[in-house]
DNA sequence: GCATTGCGCTACGTTTATTGTAGCACGGGA
DNA sequence: TCCCGTGCTACAATAAACGTAGCGCAATGC
């Protein structure tokens, strides 16, 4: 028997914060965004939620491994969150964070004609 | 299910845009971005040009070899330069870009409270 | 009933990225 | 000259991501 929604088993095993030794927020959320598909998967999400395979499927067909994963870091972080009706959508916090990246949008833009 | 196998004309070399199959702007960057150390090397370039090896000490004594690579990355990017010098700065671009992740910090605060 | 479909999620072998350590070539002082 | 500090690289070992397949479960159709 599986455990459900075993977001949990991490144990503290601190495999986690990769990027930081310092634990200072900024370089946690730095470390965690910084990992493959953390800022795709949140910018995916960005105005509705998705199933797990729509969101690979926007995702260039990533390996559903990373993709958990990723899902799993994102949930326990706060910004993602698994609705009861099925699917991924952002948290009040996700979109909070979320809404700091879309400047980004713009500036991709302007960037993409500059190099 | 269309495979779109043809969006490989990107006057690129040949490092090939990992996460992004699209071409689109906003997914380059995510994904350039999304690489390990990339953002914490625009976070810590923050302020003050860094040499190589001050920049690696910032950085938790990152590889040099990962940290290289980034380098090279985010000043064909166009976001860093090599200042005469001697050092790791930030361009008008770069400078541009980090100020879009400003708000990061103050969520990154909000959020290590809230979880 | 009993297939079928779609969901979240996992196993596992292969490939790729990153790490850690060591060291290079160059240039500017002293 | 020798000594630093710079940017940068080699290379084996490790960790992460990939790709494919498939599980258990619940809802739907027949």
């Amino acid at each position: 028997m599986l455990k459900r929604a075993s977001a949990m088993n991490k144990t503290e095993k601190k495999p986690g914060v990769r990027g930081s030794r310092t634990g200072r927020p900024i370089m946690v959320l730095l470390d965690l965004l910084g990992r493959r598909w953390s800022l795709r998967i949140l910018w995916e999400l960005r105005d509705k939620p998705l199933t797990s395979r729509a969101l690979r499927a926007t995702c260039d067909e990533a390996s559903p491994t990373v993709l958990q994963a990723r899902l799993s870091e994102l949930r326990e972080a706060g910004f993602v969150e698994l609705l009861p009706a099925g699917g991924y959508g952002l948290t009040g916090l996700g979109r909070e964070l979320n809404e700091t990246f879309l400047p980004l949008h713009r500036f991709a833009e302007r960037w993409s004609k500059s190099h």
